[in-house]
DNA sequence: CCCCAGGGAATTC
DNA sequence: GAATTCCATGGG
């Protein structure tokens, strides 16, 4: 006999559910706001997705994907500090800046020597490039840097160039399967959300890609941990899992 | 496809 | 206080 898996999850309600839940996120959280006034002090803004409204502040969630690669947000957050502190976060510091002393102050994210290399290549691609040209093809410009994989090319996207581009990671994978979709790929499972979220406009998409992209990080940091807390999950009774385990 | 190095800091033991 | 955990990217 045949066995198979027919899974047919309405994404929209995992993501309304998830709001209900969690509440606007306030992403891309920007240092450089800090203490504005409407704003909290670390820069976030929930349910805004006017930014970045400058050159600057899209620079700034630029270094900010490179720095957060494989790294928790709090500890980029002292190295974006850092830059700020020292009147560096700007391309052109960046690039003439000597290797140690940018290493130095990013030390806090980790991975310093290889970020180091890897901001001071997107800081020559982003005074060089023209950035006004079709999502795909920004995409795989970025995607051609080293150091830029998938992800941060897709953070960048969506964050600094408000493109519909939904971001999947690591807590997006272990998420979705759980909730009963087979193994995924990073392409399959953005495929599944762009597929679900298609008859929006694309100014639409990207506040939806935004939300659900930090309402994931959100939920997996609460619930859908390494060791699933399934009591209280707010995704119980769509979820495969449904409390096993 | 798998495995490992890269690094610091939070979490857990 | 020490061991374990977190995690994107690239290269073998």
């Amino acid at each position: 006999m045949l066995s198979f898996r027919v899974i047919n999850m309405r994404m929209d309600l995992v993501y309304t559910k998830l709001l209900e839940h969690y509440g606007y996120q306030g992403w891309w959280p920007l240092v450089s706001m800090k203490g504005k006034k409407g704003f909290d002090n670390l820069g976030y803004h929930p349910n805004d997705y006017s930014y970045p409204k400058t050159r600057g502040q899209m620079f700034e969630i630029i270094i900010g994907a490179i720095l957060t690669q494989n790294t928790a947000w709090k500890n980029v957050e002292k190295a974006l500090i850092n830059l700020y502190t020292k009147r560096v976060a700007v391309p052109e510091k960046i690039i003439e800046m000597d290797f140690t002393s940018l290493a130095t102050l990013i030390r806090s994210a980790g991975y310093y020597n290889q970020k180091t290399v890897r901001l001071k290549t997107i800081a020559e691609w982003f005074n060089s490039t023209n950035f006004n040209i079709p999502t795909l093809s920004l995409r795989k410009k970025l995607l051609s840097l080293k150091g830029v994989g998938p992800e941060t090319a897709d953070s960048i996207l969506l964050y600094a160039f408000k493109r519909p581009v939904f971001v999947v990671d690591a807590y997006t994978l272990r998420m979705f399967e759980r909730l009963g979709f087979g193994k995924l790929t990073y392409d399959s499972a953005q495929g599944i959300v762009h597929k679900s979220f298609k008859t929006l406009s694309d100014d639409d998409k990207v506040k939806v890609f935004n939300e659900f992209h930090a309402l994931i990080v959100a939920h997996a940091k609460e619930h859908c941990k390494k060791r699933p807390m399934c009591e209280q999950c707010p995704l119980y009774n769509l979820c495969k899992m449904n409390g096993k385990r």
